[in-house]
DNA sequence: TTGTATTTTGATTTCCGTTTTCAATTTCTA
DNA sequence: TAGAAATTGAAAACGGAAATCAAAATACAA
């Protein structure tokens, strides 16, 4: 967290921003967020103990994190923003619940080196990628795991 | 082609819908297309020869077609919805280009198997998933490939 | 410190794509 | 062919993201 918050800083004085308390307080309760929340559900939690703050400001600071690098958006198609604290290192994939919309990560490094592989194959530079693998996770799915896939024709 | 448009009409009489001159229309004239336009686009491109059809048929029809299993919807986090026709048989990914916002397809079978894999270790029972690569595709990007990556720092 | 230019804030409005509404029209069934 | 039911298209409503703008806060120089 520490890493984040200078780097956030840095930001600020890079780019002669200033430092208010707002950021302060955004930066610092986002940094505590574990999930993926929208702008929207951020900012209402985040009211409850900050009740001054408006949702314009929170709106912008996370974009200031996501320019910055300390956040990143992510977009699972339910026309919601969400953002995530993302880390210097690694890069991580979801898993999203359709049921319970819980929201799962995971990181396969396999799939990375295939991707790079495919990228290769069309000369294409790749800058950043999306994975999302959408079902019933563990809780929400019928039953045991014994029938064959296929059971619901609607879906791809 | 036909195989679509018989889908189509059975999932009309099924759900007792009626089949219109407008929904003909639509149904062909997306069939023919081959990128993946967004509704707007679409329309846009109707118009030129079907002046009378309004915006929400349109839409409306686009959905019926992804309700049927016709049609994909896609959203490559343009703010945009996307349809392609999609068949049966194959399911492919994309790669996007940020420059020029040409899309390619491409299919790769490790990696829906490595994402089976992922899944199963999670007890979760997939029902769909998205797989995009963004950056620059070789029309757009900068030079040849000899340098290493990372000259840009802001990219994920 | 204080003054001042500059940035930020928060309430509100605007934007823009999607979806709904509703009266008029069309389709289907008996 | 009549009548019930679904569809159409123009327009309005919707929802989330982004812009606006006057008032407030900040940073820097003197």
């Amino acid at each position: 967290m520490k890493v984040q918050k200078e780097k956030f800083f840095n930001f600020l004085s890079r780019k002669r921003l200033k430092n208010t308390n707002q950021r302060v307080v955004i930066l610092e309760a986002f940094l505590r967020q574990k999930s993926h929340l929208s702008t929207e559900d951020f900012y209402r939690q985040l009211r409850k103990k900050h009740p001054g703050i408006g949702y314009a400001t929170v709106h912008r600071t996370l974009k200031l994190f996501a320019e910055c690098g300390i956040a990143a958006e992510r977009n699972f198609g339910d026309g919601q923003m969400r953002f995530e604290v993302s880390r210097e290192d690694e890069h991580h994939d979801h898993l999203v619940c359709t049921a319970c919309s819980r929201i799962f990560e995971f990181e396969n490094q396999q799939i990375e080196q295939l991707q790079r592989e495919v990228a290769q194959t069309y000369n294409f530079q790749i800058s950043d990628h999306r994975l999302e693998l959408y079902g019933l996770c563990s809780d929400c799915r019928p039953q045991t795991t014994s029938a064959p896939q296929g059971a619901s024709p609607a879906n791809l």
